[in-house]
DNA sequence: CTTTATTGCTTAAACGATTAAGCAAATGAA
DNA sequence: TTCATTTGCTTAATCGTTTAAGCAATAAAG
């Protein structure tokens, strides 16, 4: 019943031997450090016997290595979040690291607490995605020569390595796609935000319109505190309603913004697509379920996360290579809710 | 640039003193060892202007605590999971711990290879959503004296620490609820395991309908391998409604089935609630912004997630102590989904 | 003016691993 | 036979921290 676990000197005494040998054969060194043959499979033996498992704590204390990568993400209870760190959690697992994922609610305290906290346990990089206002966190590690990727979200005049879609491209395809199927009045709603993948969004959205020759009225535009998301939105929308010459269509800039306004619009009893066309970015089974099933920006989620750990699994081979940066394409999902808008009045 | 990580040793030397009084100083023991008040405010100064961070695997490999919490989850990526991660994390951290979580896709397998990776990494203790066939793992962990609480799902014939839903109420509550509103033939979809958790889902229904007089059928009830549960779903589905007596309503028993289910409706253009009813396990924003709000068993994962922590903790401090277990109510939200039938023939 | 307590600090072992360096004995070469 | 090499193993330092034990010097008590 006393569970000690067993260490390495535990299987030295057994065997009559240095805890030296013992090391170099539980790791394969018998070669290279000269173990005998003999000794070399009773060491083993005895391992097996008392069921010896390293303990990783003193590898890691000794090599300077935990082979743990932590992962900063908004809200793990968003389900592109959710997904991204799943994917992390599989590539890392591949590459022997395991994950520790931190929630930063888009907010830069919490975000370095949550670095602070981490670095403290000695992770070995980080994969972020960046709240604002945290550029200078970013700048931080660098200095401290700790090794992250950035990802979804970076800094343009930053030099990181990144992993990121490209938002502007994305959020251009929405714009450009409710023009085409004759939408005229296409509004967004944002957060109120300047990190810079936001603001790509928005610029994305901007040029689609005026590129199409739909000019761009600036209270088409709605941008929202993080921090009161469904007054905000709900107030984005009435407005936009309200307006003499009311939206007729509306590019959602993220998952919980959507979410929040899809809501709204079924309270108002408003018809997708008839009365409000939607685009959102974002995936999730709720816009497949909806009665009127929601284009979407497909993010290639499998491969930003992928992606990710490979470019920090690199960094931490070879910290002092050049940054490797890449901006991925979305998908532009098209469904019922963005259909081509049939005239009022025929 | 030289960024080595400043240490009790580097505090030591500027200040002149051994290292110990280091330690007695920054862990505020500075009275119980009677260490001078110059010297103590002499050495936390220095001790802020090198920047110290003390190292965690140092302390851990010292005190044989990592205030490390391991949490086994099927699969972050489902919102379920995803929310009850969230709420860990968040109580995890306000009673100092941090959170690994591992993903095992409902597989004994990956399980204990989860929990085996972990317990190298020594974390002080687990919060388990077990998997099928892993009871064993179950009785590993106690034999090796490795605190853990379990969540969601338990083993009735072995003595744990558990926190869990009352599956076989909420299940009764959802069938009872649909005999109530009228239905007569309430087929349910669940997995086929034996995980007591599924198995109490599937008695609560049953035992409603009996109750209810609606003379439960046996081929109302199908049951889906976890490995193909589109294939699994679509051909349940076709099959209920075949039948001669085609069911009129369903008790999805999980979220994914839901999912699946609810796509494949759509599909047959089968119109909720009156060609089919639906009742479902889950909660998650799809279910809301179904065309026709999905009735649906709303568990309190706060209070699920709070408690495994809270019980978790308890069990840190006195591992000796009776296996504190709980078994929380869920609450059926009731919605469109499962509206009173409306007769067909008038 | 001893003896005893108190104060302020240091020493060193320990946690569990890794690994460079070194030492004897056995073997090989000259 | 003698020196060099190879083989097989041990010693001990190290990673960064904690903490029991001990040692002087000073203060208090007798």
């Amino acid at each position: 019943m006393s569970t000690k676990k067993t260490s390495l000197k535990d299987i030295a005494q057994r065997a009559g031997v240095s805890m030296a040998l013992v090391s170099y054969v539980l790791n394969g060194k018998e070669k290279e450090s000269r173990v005998g043959q003999e000794i070399a499979s009773k060491i083993k033996q005895i391992a097996k016997e008392l069921h010896y498992q390293p303990n990783h704590l003193a590898k890691s204390l000794r090599s300077g290595k935990t082979h743990t990568i932590g992962l900063i993400i908004a809200d793990i209870s968003n389900p592109f979040f959710a997904n991204i760190a799943r994917v992390v959690e599989d590539e890392a697992k591949r590459n022997g690291y395991t994950v520790i994922i931190g929630s930063s609610d888009e907010n830069a305290e919490k975000s370095r607490d949550l670095l602070n906290v981490l670095i403290n346990r000695q992770v070995d990089g980080f994969i972020i995605v960046s709240s604002e206002n945290s550029a200078e966190q970013v700048r931080d590690l660098q200095e401290k020569n700790i090794p992250f990727v950035l990802l979804d979200r970076y800094f343009p005049d930053i030099e990181t390595d990144f992993v990121s879609t490209d938002h502007y491209q994305a959020a251009y395809n929405a714009g450009a796609h409710l023009v085409k199927n004759g939408y005229k009045r296409i509004g967004m709603i944002a957060y109120d935000s300047q990190l810079f993948h936001m603001q790509e969004r928005i610029r994305g959205y901007v040029e689609a319109l005026t590129d199409q020759h739909v000019p761009f009225q600036k209270h088409w535009l709605k941008q929202i505190r993080i921090s009161a998301i469904e007054q905000g939105v709900k107030a984005a929308i009435d407005e936009m309603l309200a307006a003499k010459q009311p939206i007729d269509s509306i590019v959602f800039a993220t998952y919980s913004l959507a979410i929040t306004g899809l809501k709204y619009i079924n309270e108002l009893s408003l018809n997708v697509p008839d009365d409000l066309a939607i685009v959102s970015f974002g995936q999730a089974e709720a816009f497949d379920l909806y009665y009127c099933p929601i284009t979407y920006v497909k993010q290639p989620i499998g491969l930003l996360g992928k992606t990710a750990v490979e470019f920090l699994m690199k960094k931490l081979k070879h910290p002092q290579t050049e940054p490797s940066q890449i901006l991925m394409n979305a998908e532009l999902i098209i469904r019922a809710s963005s259909k081509t808008k049939q005239p009022v009045h025929t």
